[in-house]
DNA sequence: TATGAATGAGCCTTCATTCAT
DNA sequence: CATGAATGAAGGCTCATTCAT
């Protein structure tokens, strides 16, 4: 370690910022070493290739967002949360986005997947009455799009942050749409 | 040409295939000669660098998009619009999302911009007083959020198409997402 | 033919050019169509090759070189000669000094080769008592020294042509590094 | 490095060698590696492209040969030297003159380029005197083809090596060329 | 642990040449 | 004769990974 920071987390930060600056494939382990500070063979002292760091880097980091939302019990808080953790660390939530679209093996769902967590909340709320949708995979996929998309407005500068004082106009619209007029709900 | 199908359609739709299933970095010059069953040369007769193929193929169907979208007067048809876009042609649509995303030079706006043409219509809205929403930006990347990542939904098989199904229920909650409770509305 | 000009006619002009502006390797047979104003496959109605392009561009002006020098009688005159043909044609004299040096199979001695010309008229006066030095080799060598850094030296700007108001200056020099003072001629 | 020779000098031997056996542009960077004993990638850790390997050869190379000559004093030791430098590595002398002769840049005038150390030389001997020859350039000119035309022919098989053994007649010749019966000199 | 030179497979692109029209 | 799309070998170069130090 140097300067007070271990190697991994040198390595750590400097690919997130790669990553979601240039994108994974773009970005060169050489290009890594150098960010880092570190020599290229370094990187193989921490990480078995540039893949499993890519997928350790999405792992760690998308387990910890689950967690983050996993106690919440209300669907303002969980919108709130979101929002929070982007204006946190907008390039740690943007190279989650990234990597979830793209060429990387699917996260199963359970406890460390932030949409199963979402959906989970959402079919409570279906069976609790609270929610009349009664299509949780489509309401799990409109909610979602409520927060990406502003978030992805942010970081293309398409809307000014913080991201959070949008919380409380897209809850709303969350819930609205959650809570559709009755016969405008598909079969 | 052969088979009675262009050389130049041929290379176009192998690319989007190629490119949406595995990435268009991760797409060789070599997997698309292969998958258009020509030769590796041939590309460059029709295009002069594989980015030149990528960039004609994103701006000729965004743009064509985008007029697809320019003409209508209600919410609503843009929604029917953009999912019936979808249902006829998953990948190309997948295609235009994938590569909008990635490191493309940023598409500028107007009339061959869908969300260009989406935004002025939710300001038209807004102007006529028929949508309560101040923030045209933000209502914009709310309608983007519910239609896109519904269809995301479906091409990872977490909702089943065809995407025209939820059309109704969409519209809806994007209607209502414009015209939030009066204080909801942020200042 | 078009525009009163053989296609022959326009692929040599093109190729002379380009293959002195830019090397033989670096022209390409694109570049020559382009240049020509012919299509690529028209090149090989005309010659078998590119290769055979450049053969048969340099066998041809080389032999009608040596033809102009081949009956000439006094040094004096072959140094006008060269000097005359170059002012007449740079590029034509710069190709051939380009082509012979590189990796072209050399041309055999003989009457199409400029080279030998001089050789022999050299050796004729060393036979015949006007020459003093032994050696035709190394008198040819100096001689063609003599001749060609000049025109070098005018093709790069570092003397103004033409060429042939060197010729008496030149001519004097030739002649005497020919007839060296006694004790310098080696053994 | 292996076998008690740098990678980086195995590399500059195989270069020099191939250059001026098949010249620059029909060397390919495999054939280098082979020849040089390396992996092709290698090449790259050593120059940033083969045309950096050719421009840095030949600067490299050029400029040293400019050093040797820069401290003399006399026009005799100049072709000595000249000739002691083309009979201790005939290839190195060979690939100056080629690389020189092709499309590289210009090397610029200084003490560094061999030609200006040259003729810095005979412009001193025609203000001090010593030489009646008014232009220099043309001087130069006839000094540089009455030492690089016979090297050449020792190139070609023309005319046997070792060059130096020439060294006395040519700077005769080379003394007479720059000191012209008084009428023969040009305005 | 850290280094960085070496590797060689693979990438994008260019090229001389062919051939159906 | 002329055309130009198609070819596929070869070119220069980059890359993730290994290994001796």
């Amino acid at each position: 370690m140097r300067d007070g920071q271990s190697t991994r987390r040198r390595i750590d930060d400097a690919a997130l910022r790669l990553f979601v600056a240039k994108g994974v494939t773009e970005t060169s382990v050489r290009d890594l070493a150098q960010a880092a500070g570190i020599a290229e063979g370094t990187l193989y002292r921490h990480y078995a290739s540039k893949d499993d760091l890519v997928a350790d880097l999405f792992a760690g980091n998308y387990a910890a967002f689950a967690r983050r939302l996993a106690g919440l019990e209300r669907l303002d808080d969980v919108v709130a949360e979101v929002f929070r953790f982007h204006d946190e660390n907008p390039t740690l939530f943007r190279f989650l986005l990234l990597v979830q679209h793209q060429a990387l093996p699917r996260v199963p769902d359970g406890a460390d997947n932030p949409v199963s967590v979402l959906k989970a909340l959402i079919e409570r709320g279906i069976r609790e009455g609270a929610i009349t949708l009664t299509d949780a995979a489509l309401g799990t996929a409109m909610v979602l799009g409520l927060m990406l998309q502003p978030a992805t407005a942010v970081v293309y500068g398409r809307l000014d942050p913080p991201l959070s004082r949008f919380a409380a106009t897209i809850s709303a619209a969350c819930w609205r749409a959650l809570n559709p007029p009755k016969d405008t709900d598909h079969a």
